[in-house]
RNA sequence: CGGGGAGUAGUUCAGAUGGCUAGAACGCUGCAUUUGGGAUGCAGAGGUCGCAGGUUCAAGUCCUGUCUCCCCGACCA
């Protein structure tokens, strides 16, 4: 397809974009059937996906919005996808965890006799707590936190729903480090607070809920999620909308009503999407790799720690299901992957409206796209500009230009409006970036 | 891991009780026309019917095995 943008001008003229017409009755799920119609992403396996240009751009985004703010309570690192078996020997993990990866001498770096075991890692608590040990050795180190965006691999039985369920994912993991349990407690508070601000972000605050959640193996106290409101959602959810609170249904028991002063049964029950999960580690990690540090009076102390994960691929796909209407998707601002998506409705000899889509693209190439395919129909392009989802269609036609230049069109309303080009930065702002 | 469904052209699908020299639509290639809501005409290219065995004069179709995908459930650090 004849779609320009001058970030990838050189390198991906005339065919990074592809809309198709039909997807699959095999998928069922929306996010996957819209996300795929629209070329922004295609399925290699089971819950594995590759990002398409367009996908790419829309998870970058999202990357990009929860780096800014993770800066603000952490310090960005990498750690490896593929770890050491002997690390999860030591948590007692390797034989209770079902949904790892293992990989068994099966490559070239194995010796014949002595195959080389290893994990694709499902999360990263094996790697950092004693990586942490190179760092902590005083009181005078804490706090201190690490975050990554990384790969992550988990062998779902079944996986679904598109992005919101894969066996290969992306995700942003943090493990903060602390003297003592008060000292946890309040970076936990800001890392939640700092979530809070994040989703506003993203375009999804009003409808994500701090939620209590079991502890699971971790913690004899609950753990938290974040909850986007989701019809096709795996998780219930009781929200209390006055407080700005929710509880996941697997905690509603009569002792917890009594332990959070609520009831569940005054509450909505309604079905969400969890994005992201904090969890109090204590010394669940710490304990066994003996990482701990002396305090001001000599002693040796065990180090608290917690973790924060945020689900960003999954995020793409909640955000994709929640905002689509029957045209297709549709990208909060901050998100898309582009702000404008400008239409030329002409042939080639209609030389004005391409001279006046040249010169928009000028202005604000750097965050639009521009469909001045010649052989295809005004109506395939009006459709594929909505079915993509860009914020604001650029529509410049005969039409247009005899009513004072461009034709803008909001995707979230459907609202038209006819204006100049100057009007038209006046109004809406000029490119997100550049 | 239990239960159900499905694998046929690039894509979406049709091919009852075996007769197929395997089809349609869309897409793709060429030429011409066409540009405000998935255009039109003409001419083309494109397939070991998931894979492996078996039954039969004959298998996309029947049998056995196997792999994969989707849906429901269990699991989800």
């Amino acid at each position: 397809m004849e779609y320009e943008s001058i970030k990838f001008k050189d390198e991906y003229e005339g065919n990074s974009i592809e809309t198709f017409k039909d997807v699959s009755s095999e998928h069922e799920a929306l996010n996957a059937r819209l996300l795929i119609q629209a070329g922004f992403i295609n399925q290699e396996l089971a819950g594995v996906y590759s990002y398409t240009r367009l996908g790419y751009e829309v998870l970058n985004n999202i990357e990009e919005i929860t780096r800014s703010h993770m800066r603000k309570v952490g310090n960005e690192v990498l750690l490896p996808a593929l770890q050491p078996v002997d690390n999860w020997k030591i948590t007692d993990r390797l034989d209770t965890v079902s949904s790892l990866f293992e990989a068994r001498g099966a490559n070239s770096l194995s010796r014949e006799n002595n195959p080389s075991r290893y994990i694709l890692g499902p999360t990263h608590e094996e790697i950092i707590t004693p990586l942490a040990k190179k760092y902590i050795k005083s009181y005078r180190d804490f706090p201190v936190s690490f975050f990554q965006f990384q790969t992550k691999f988990r062998n779902e039985a079944r996986p679904k729903s598109g992005l919101l369920r894969g066996r290969e994912f992306l995700m942003k993991d943090m493990y903060s480090f602390h003297p003592d349990k008060e000292d946890m407690e309040e970076f936990y508070d800001r890392v939640k607070n700092e979530y809070t601000e994040l989703f506003k972000d993203l375009g999804i605050g009003d409808d994500t809920f701090f939620t209590y959640a079991s502890g699971g193996d971790f913690t004899d106290g609950f753990s938290h999620e974040f909850q986007t409101l989701l019809p096709n959602g795996e998780d219930m959810i009781y929200i209390d909308r006055e407080k700005n609170v929710a509880y996941n249904e697997e905690i509603a028991t009569p002792e917890n009503e009594k332990r959070l002063g609520v009831s569940f049964q005054n509450l909505e029950k309604v079905p969400a999407c969890e994005v992201a999960n904090i969890f109090p580690l204590n010394l669940k990690y710490s304990k066994p790799f003996n990482l701990t540090y002396t305090d001001k009076d000599g002693t040796v102390k065990p180090v608290y720690m917690g973790c924060y994960g945020i689900g960003i691929s999954r995020l793409m796909g909640v955000i994709a299901e929640k905002f689509a209407d029957e045209k297709g998707l549709v990208w909060p601002e901050n998100v898309a992957p582009a702000k404008f998506h400008i239409v030329t409705l002409a042939n080639k000899e209609d030389e004005e409206s391409y001279l006046l889509s040249q010169k928009l693209f000028d202005l604000i190439g750097s965050d639009a796209l521009w469909d001045r395919r010649n052989r295809v129909s005004a109506g395939e392009k009006l459709r594929d500009a909505d079915l993509i989802g860009c914020p604001y269609k650029v529509i410049i036609s005969n039409r247009s230009i005899s009513n004072k230049g461009v034709e803008v069109q909001k995707r979230s309303t459907g609202e038209k409006f006819y204006m100049s080009i100057g009007e038209l930065i006046d109004n809406f702002g000029g490119p997100r970036r550049f």
